[in-house]
DNA sequence: CACTAAACGAGACGGTACGTCTCGTCTTGTG
DNA sequence: CACAAGACGAGACGTACCGTCTCGTTTAGTG
């Protein structure tokens, strides 16, 4: 006999919940987003959380990987390989503006304060955000050159390619702004067509 | 007449409680590196520390700048400028692996979650820092070229230069190997010779 | 539908608690008896004390009621008014030696420095108290003369009766001694015979 | 050489303490009227204070002794000794409605709660007091009885015209009333008569 | 249609740290 | 050297959440 009795997990308890930590997160900060106002605010008592979610950091990834997938995917062709990679990196810069790039952020902030949900993040979302720029940039560069990068010089075009405009919002604090964006999207895209960096 | 009567802020005391904070946080992560804490490693009573500093983070930022400025300061010329600029960029590297640098990476962390702790890092240590950066980019611009370049130039080399190197560390957690960090700075020489980004 | 869900208050929690108290009154003193004193000696959060209760002196209130109410009844005629009477006198100067004795002594003084704890002891131990005294010994002088006093002179008696015994103890800090107790005693009988005072 | 060179201590300062601590006490309580209230209110440095006196209790008692003597004193002859001594009865009821009753009040009440305090009070202002109400109650019987009364019984007398006044002030908080009074003192001169307590 | 059995709300509980308050001591410069 | 000013170590205050633990109630299948 394989199937319990009993009720199953409410999915309405588990959107209440993932609804009420994003709200307070851009209401209340990160440290205003405590285990005990989610469930008050969700209307669900302390245990039910703790029974799914180990922590309100495991409760934002949740949240993050309902929200997040989707606005940082790369999409089809639209235009040239330039057009296409800058109106990507726009849609990125554009993303930490709103609510689930909120949540984004306070992750990454969390993860240099506490290496199990580093750990956590990264063995997560990260890792799947990474292959999806990964490939997406490969089929960028294969549209522009004819050909497919090596890895290695992959992975460093990436970085070129992000590394400026994270700098700009989680050190500098501002928003990338077009030059930063258009300049990082021409170099790769010259950087791979060269086939020397 | 305008000295006070009465004592004065003890020296000690100030570097006790710094050091107690720095060793916390390499030893205990920043959620375990508490005012209580800091107060009993430092054999202080919390008053004094509330007397002289706002929360933890100020006491962090003051560790910070008692130990950063000098780590990740622009040398003189000692060869070439772009062994120059690839020197200086593994000095940073190297800096994120030390105390201090777990120091700044916890406030840039923590900077995700705060917005007054943002606005206190980036007021302070971090403009301070940025403008260091930029005339530091400047003269191995100089050596390099002849002349200066323009300021907004100079900012978006200083974020093609600098930004890779960052999401390497805080985004993706890895340590920045030789090759992006030498591809970083090849990039900017290059384009500040062609005066063109 | 009138009971509560969830789990319902640990009348183990209480007791401790106002063990702690007691124990910790007569072997530190009043002041040396701290919330944060009693959670520790009675192995319980200081939340769950002030979940219960306002303040020590709430606390102590309720520790008195649990001990004193026995001790200080007026108990069943046991041979001739007189007798009942002086055994009543000295088991009340008996009661200031216990350590529930100390309870009321320190609740009583510090009635005279919080208006607030000494409204709550009035209306309540205190009230509750005199309401005894006063029954007490109306049965008594019923034995005595046969007939009820008026309440007024009730009143009066019972100051006669407990006032040199409570100034012996709280004023002058010594114990009453036999002879004090038998003249009050005695006095009081003799007025409430000639129906006069 | 008997006399010190460098400055005495300032009588102004003595008297300031005294009535910051004596405002204190009516305004705000025992418990309001810290050493830094005093110390503020007084316009003094707290050092000052802990030079000349060993804690709060003890400013109290020398605020006491400045004020309370003469209130609590036995007044000359003045009418029959009945009258006189229901005067006097009086007289001390009154007592504990002014400030300095208040200050007495506090004294009293604080040394049920501390064992130096009470030792303090009463080695101090108590004795001196005891005494004082034993010589005056002594002659007044002698005017009444024409004999000195024994000390015994002195004694017991004294618990019996006072404790009544005493009780209906301190334990049940309420004023004395005329009634309680006039009763004492009636009471009191009877036994003294009857040569019999 | 009972009879399980788990999910759920409510919330008591032992803890830990918070930021504040006052204590009594100690330090410094002024008159 | 008395004094005002006030820094300092100490420790209790009352509060906020933490994560764990009962409670009774509600909701599905199962027999």
């Amino acid at each position: 006999m394989v199937s319990r009795t009993g009720p199953r997990r409410s999915e309405s308890v588990r959107l209440a919940v993932l609804n009420a930590a994003d709200d307070l997160l851009v209401e209340q900060g990160f440290a205003g987003t405590t285990i005990e106002g989610i469930a008050t605010r969700a209307g669900v008592a302390k245990q039910t959380i703790y029974r799914w979610w180990k922590s309100k950091v495991d409760i934002l990834l949740d949240a993050l990987a309902e929200d997040a997938r989707e606005a940082l995917a790369w999409r089809e062709p639209a235009g040239t390989p330039a057009e296409d990679l800058v109106t990507h990196l726009h849609r990125v810069a554009g993303f930490f503006e709103e609510p689930a790039g909120q949540v984004l952020r306070a992750l990454l902030g969390h993860a240099q304060l506490d290496k199990d949900a580093a750990a956590s993040l990264r063995a997560g979302f990260l890792r799947e955000q990474r292959e999806r720029d990964l490939e997406g940039l490969r089929g960028i560069v294969r549209r522009h050159t004819g050909s497919d990068p090596e890895e290695a010089t992959l992975v460093r075009l990436a970085d070129l390619l992000l590394g400026p405009l994270h700098y700009r919002v989680l050190v500098l604090g501002e928003q990338a702004d077009t030059a930063v964006l258009d300049t990082s999207a021409r170099l790769v895209l010259e950087l791979a067509a060269r086939q020397d960096p």
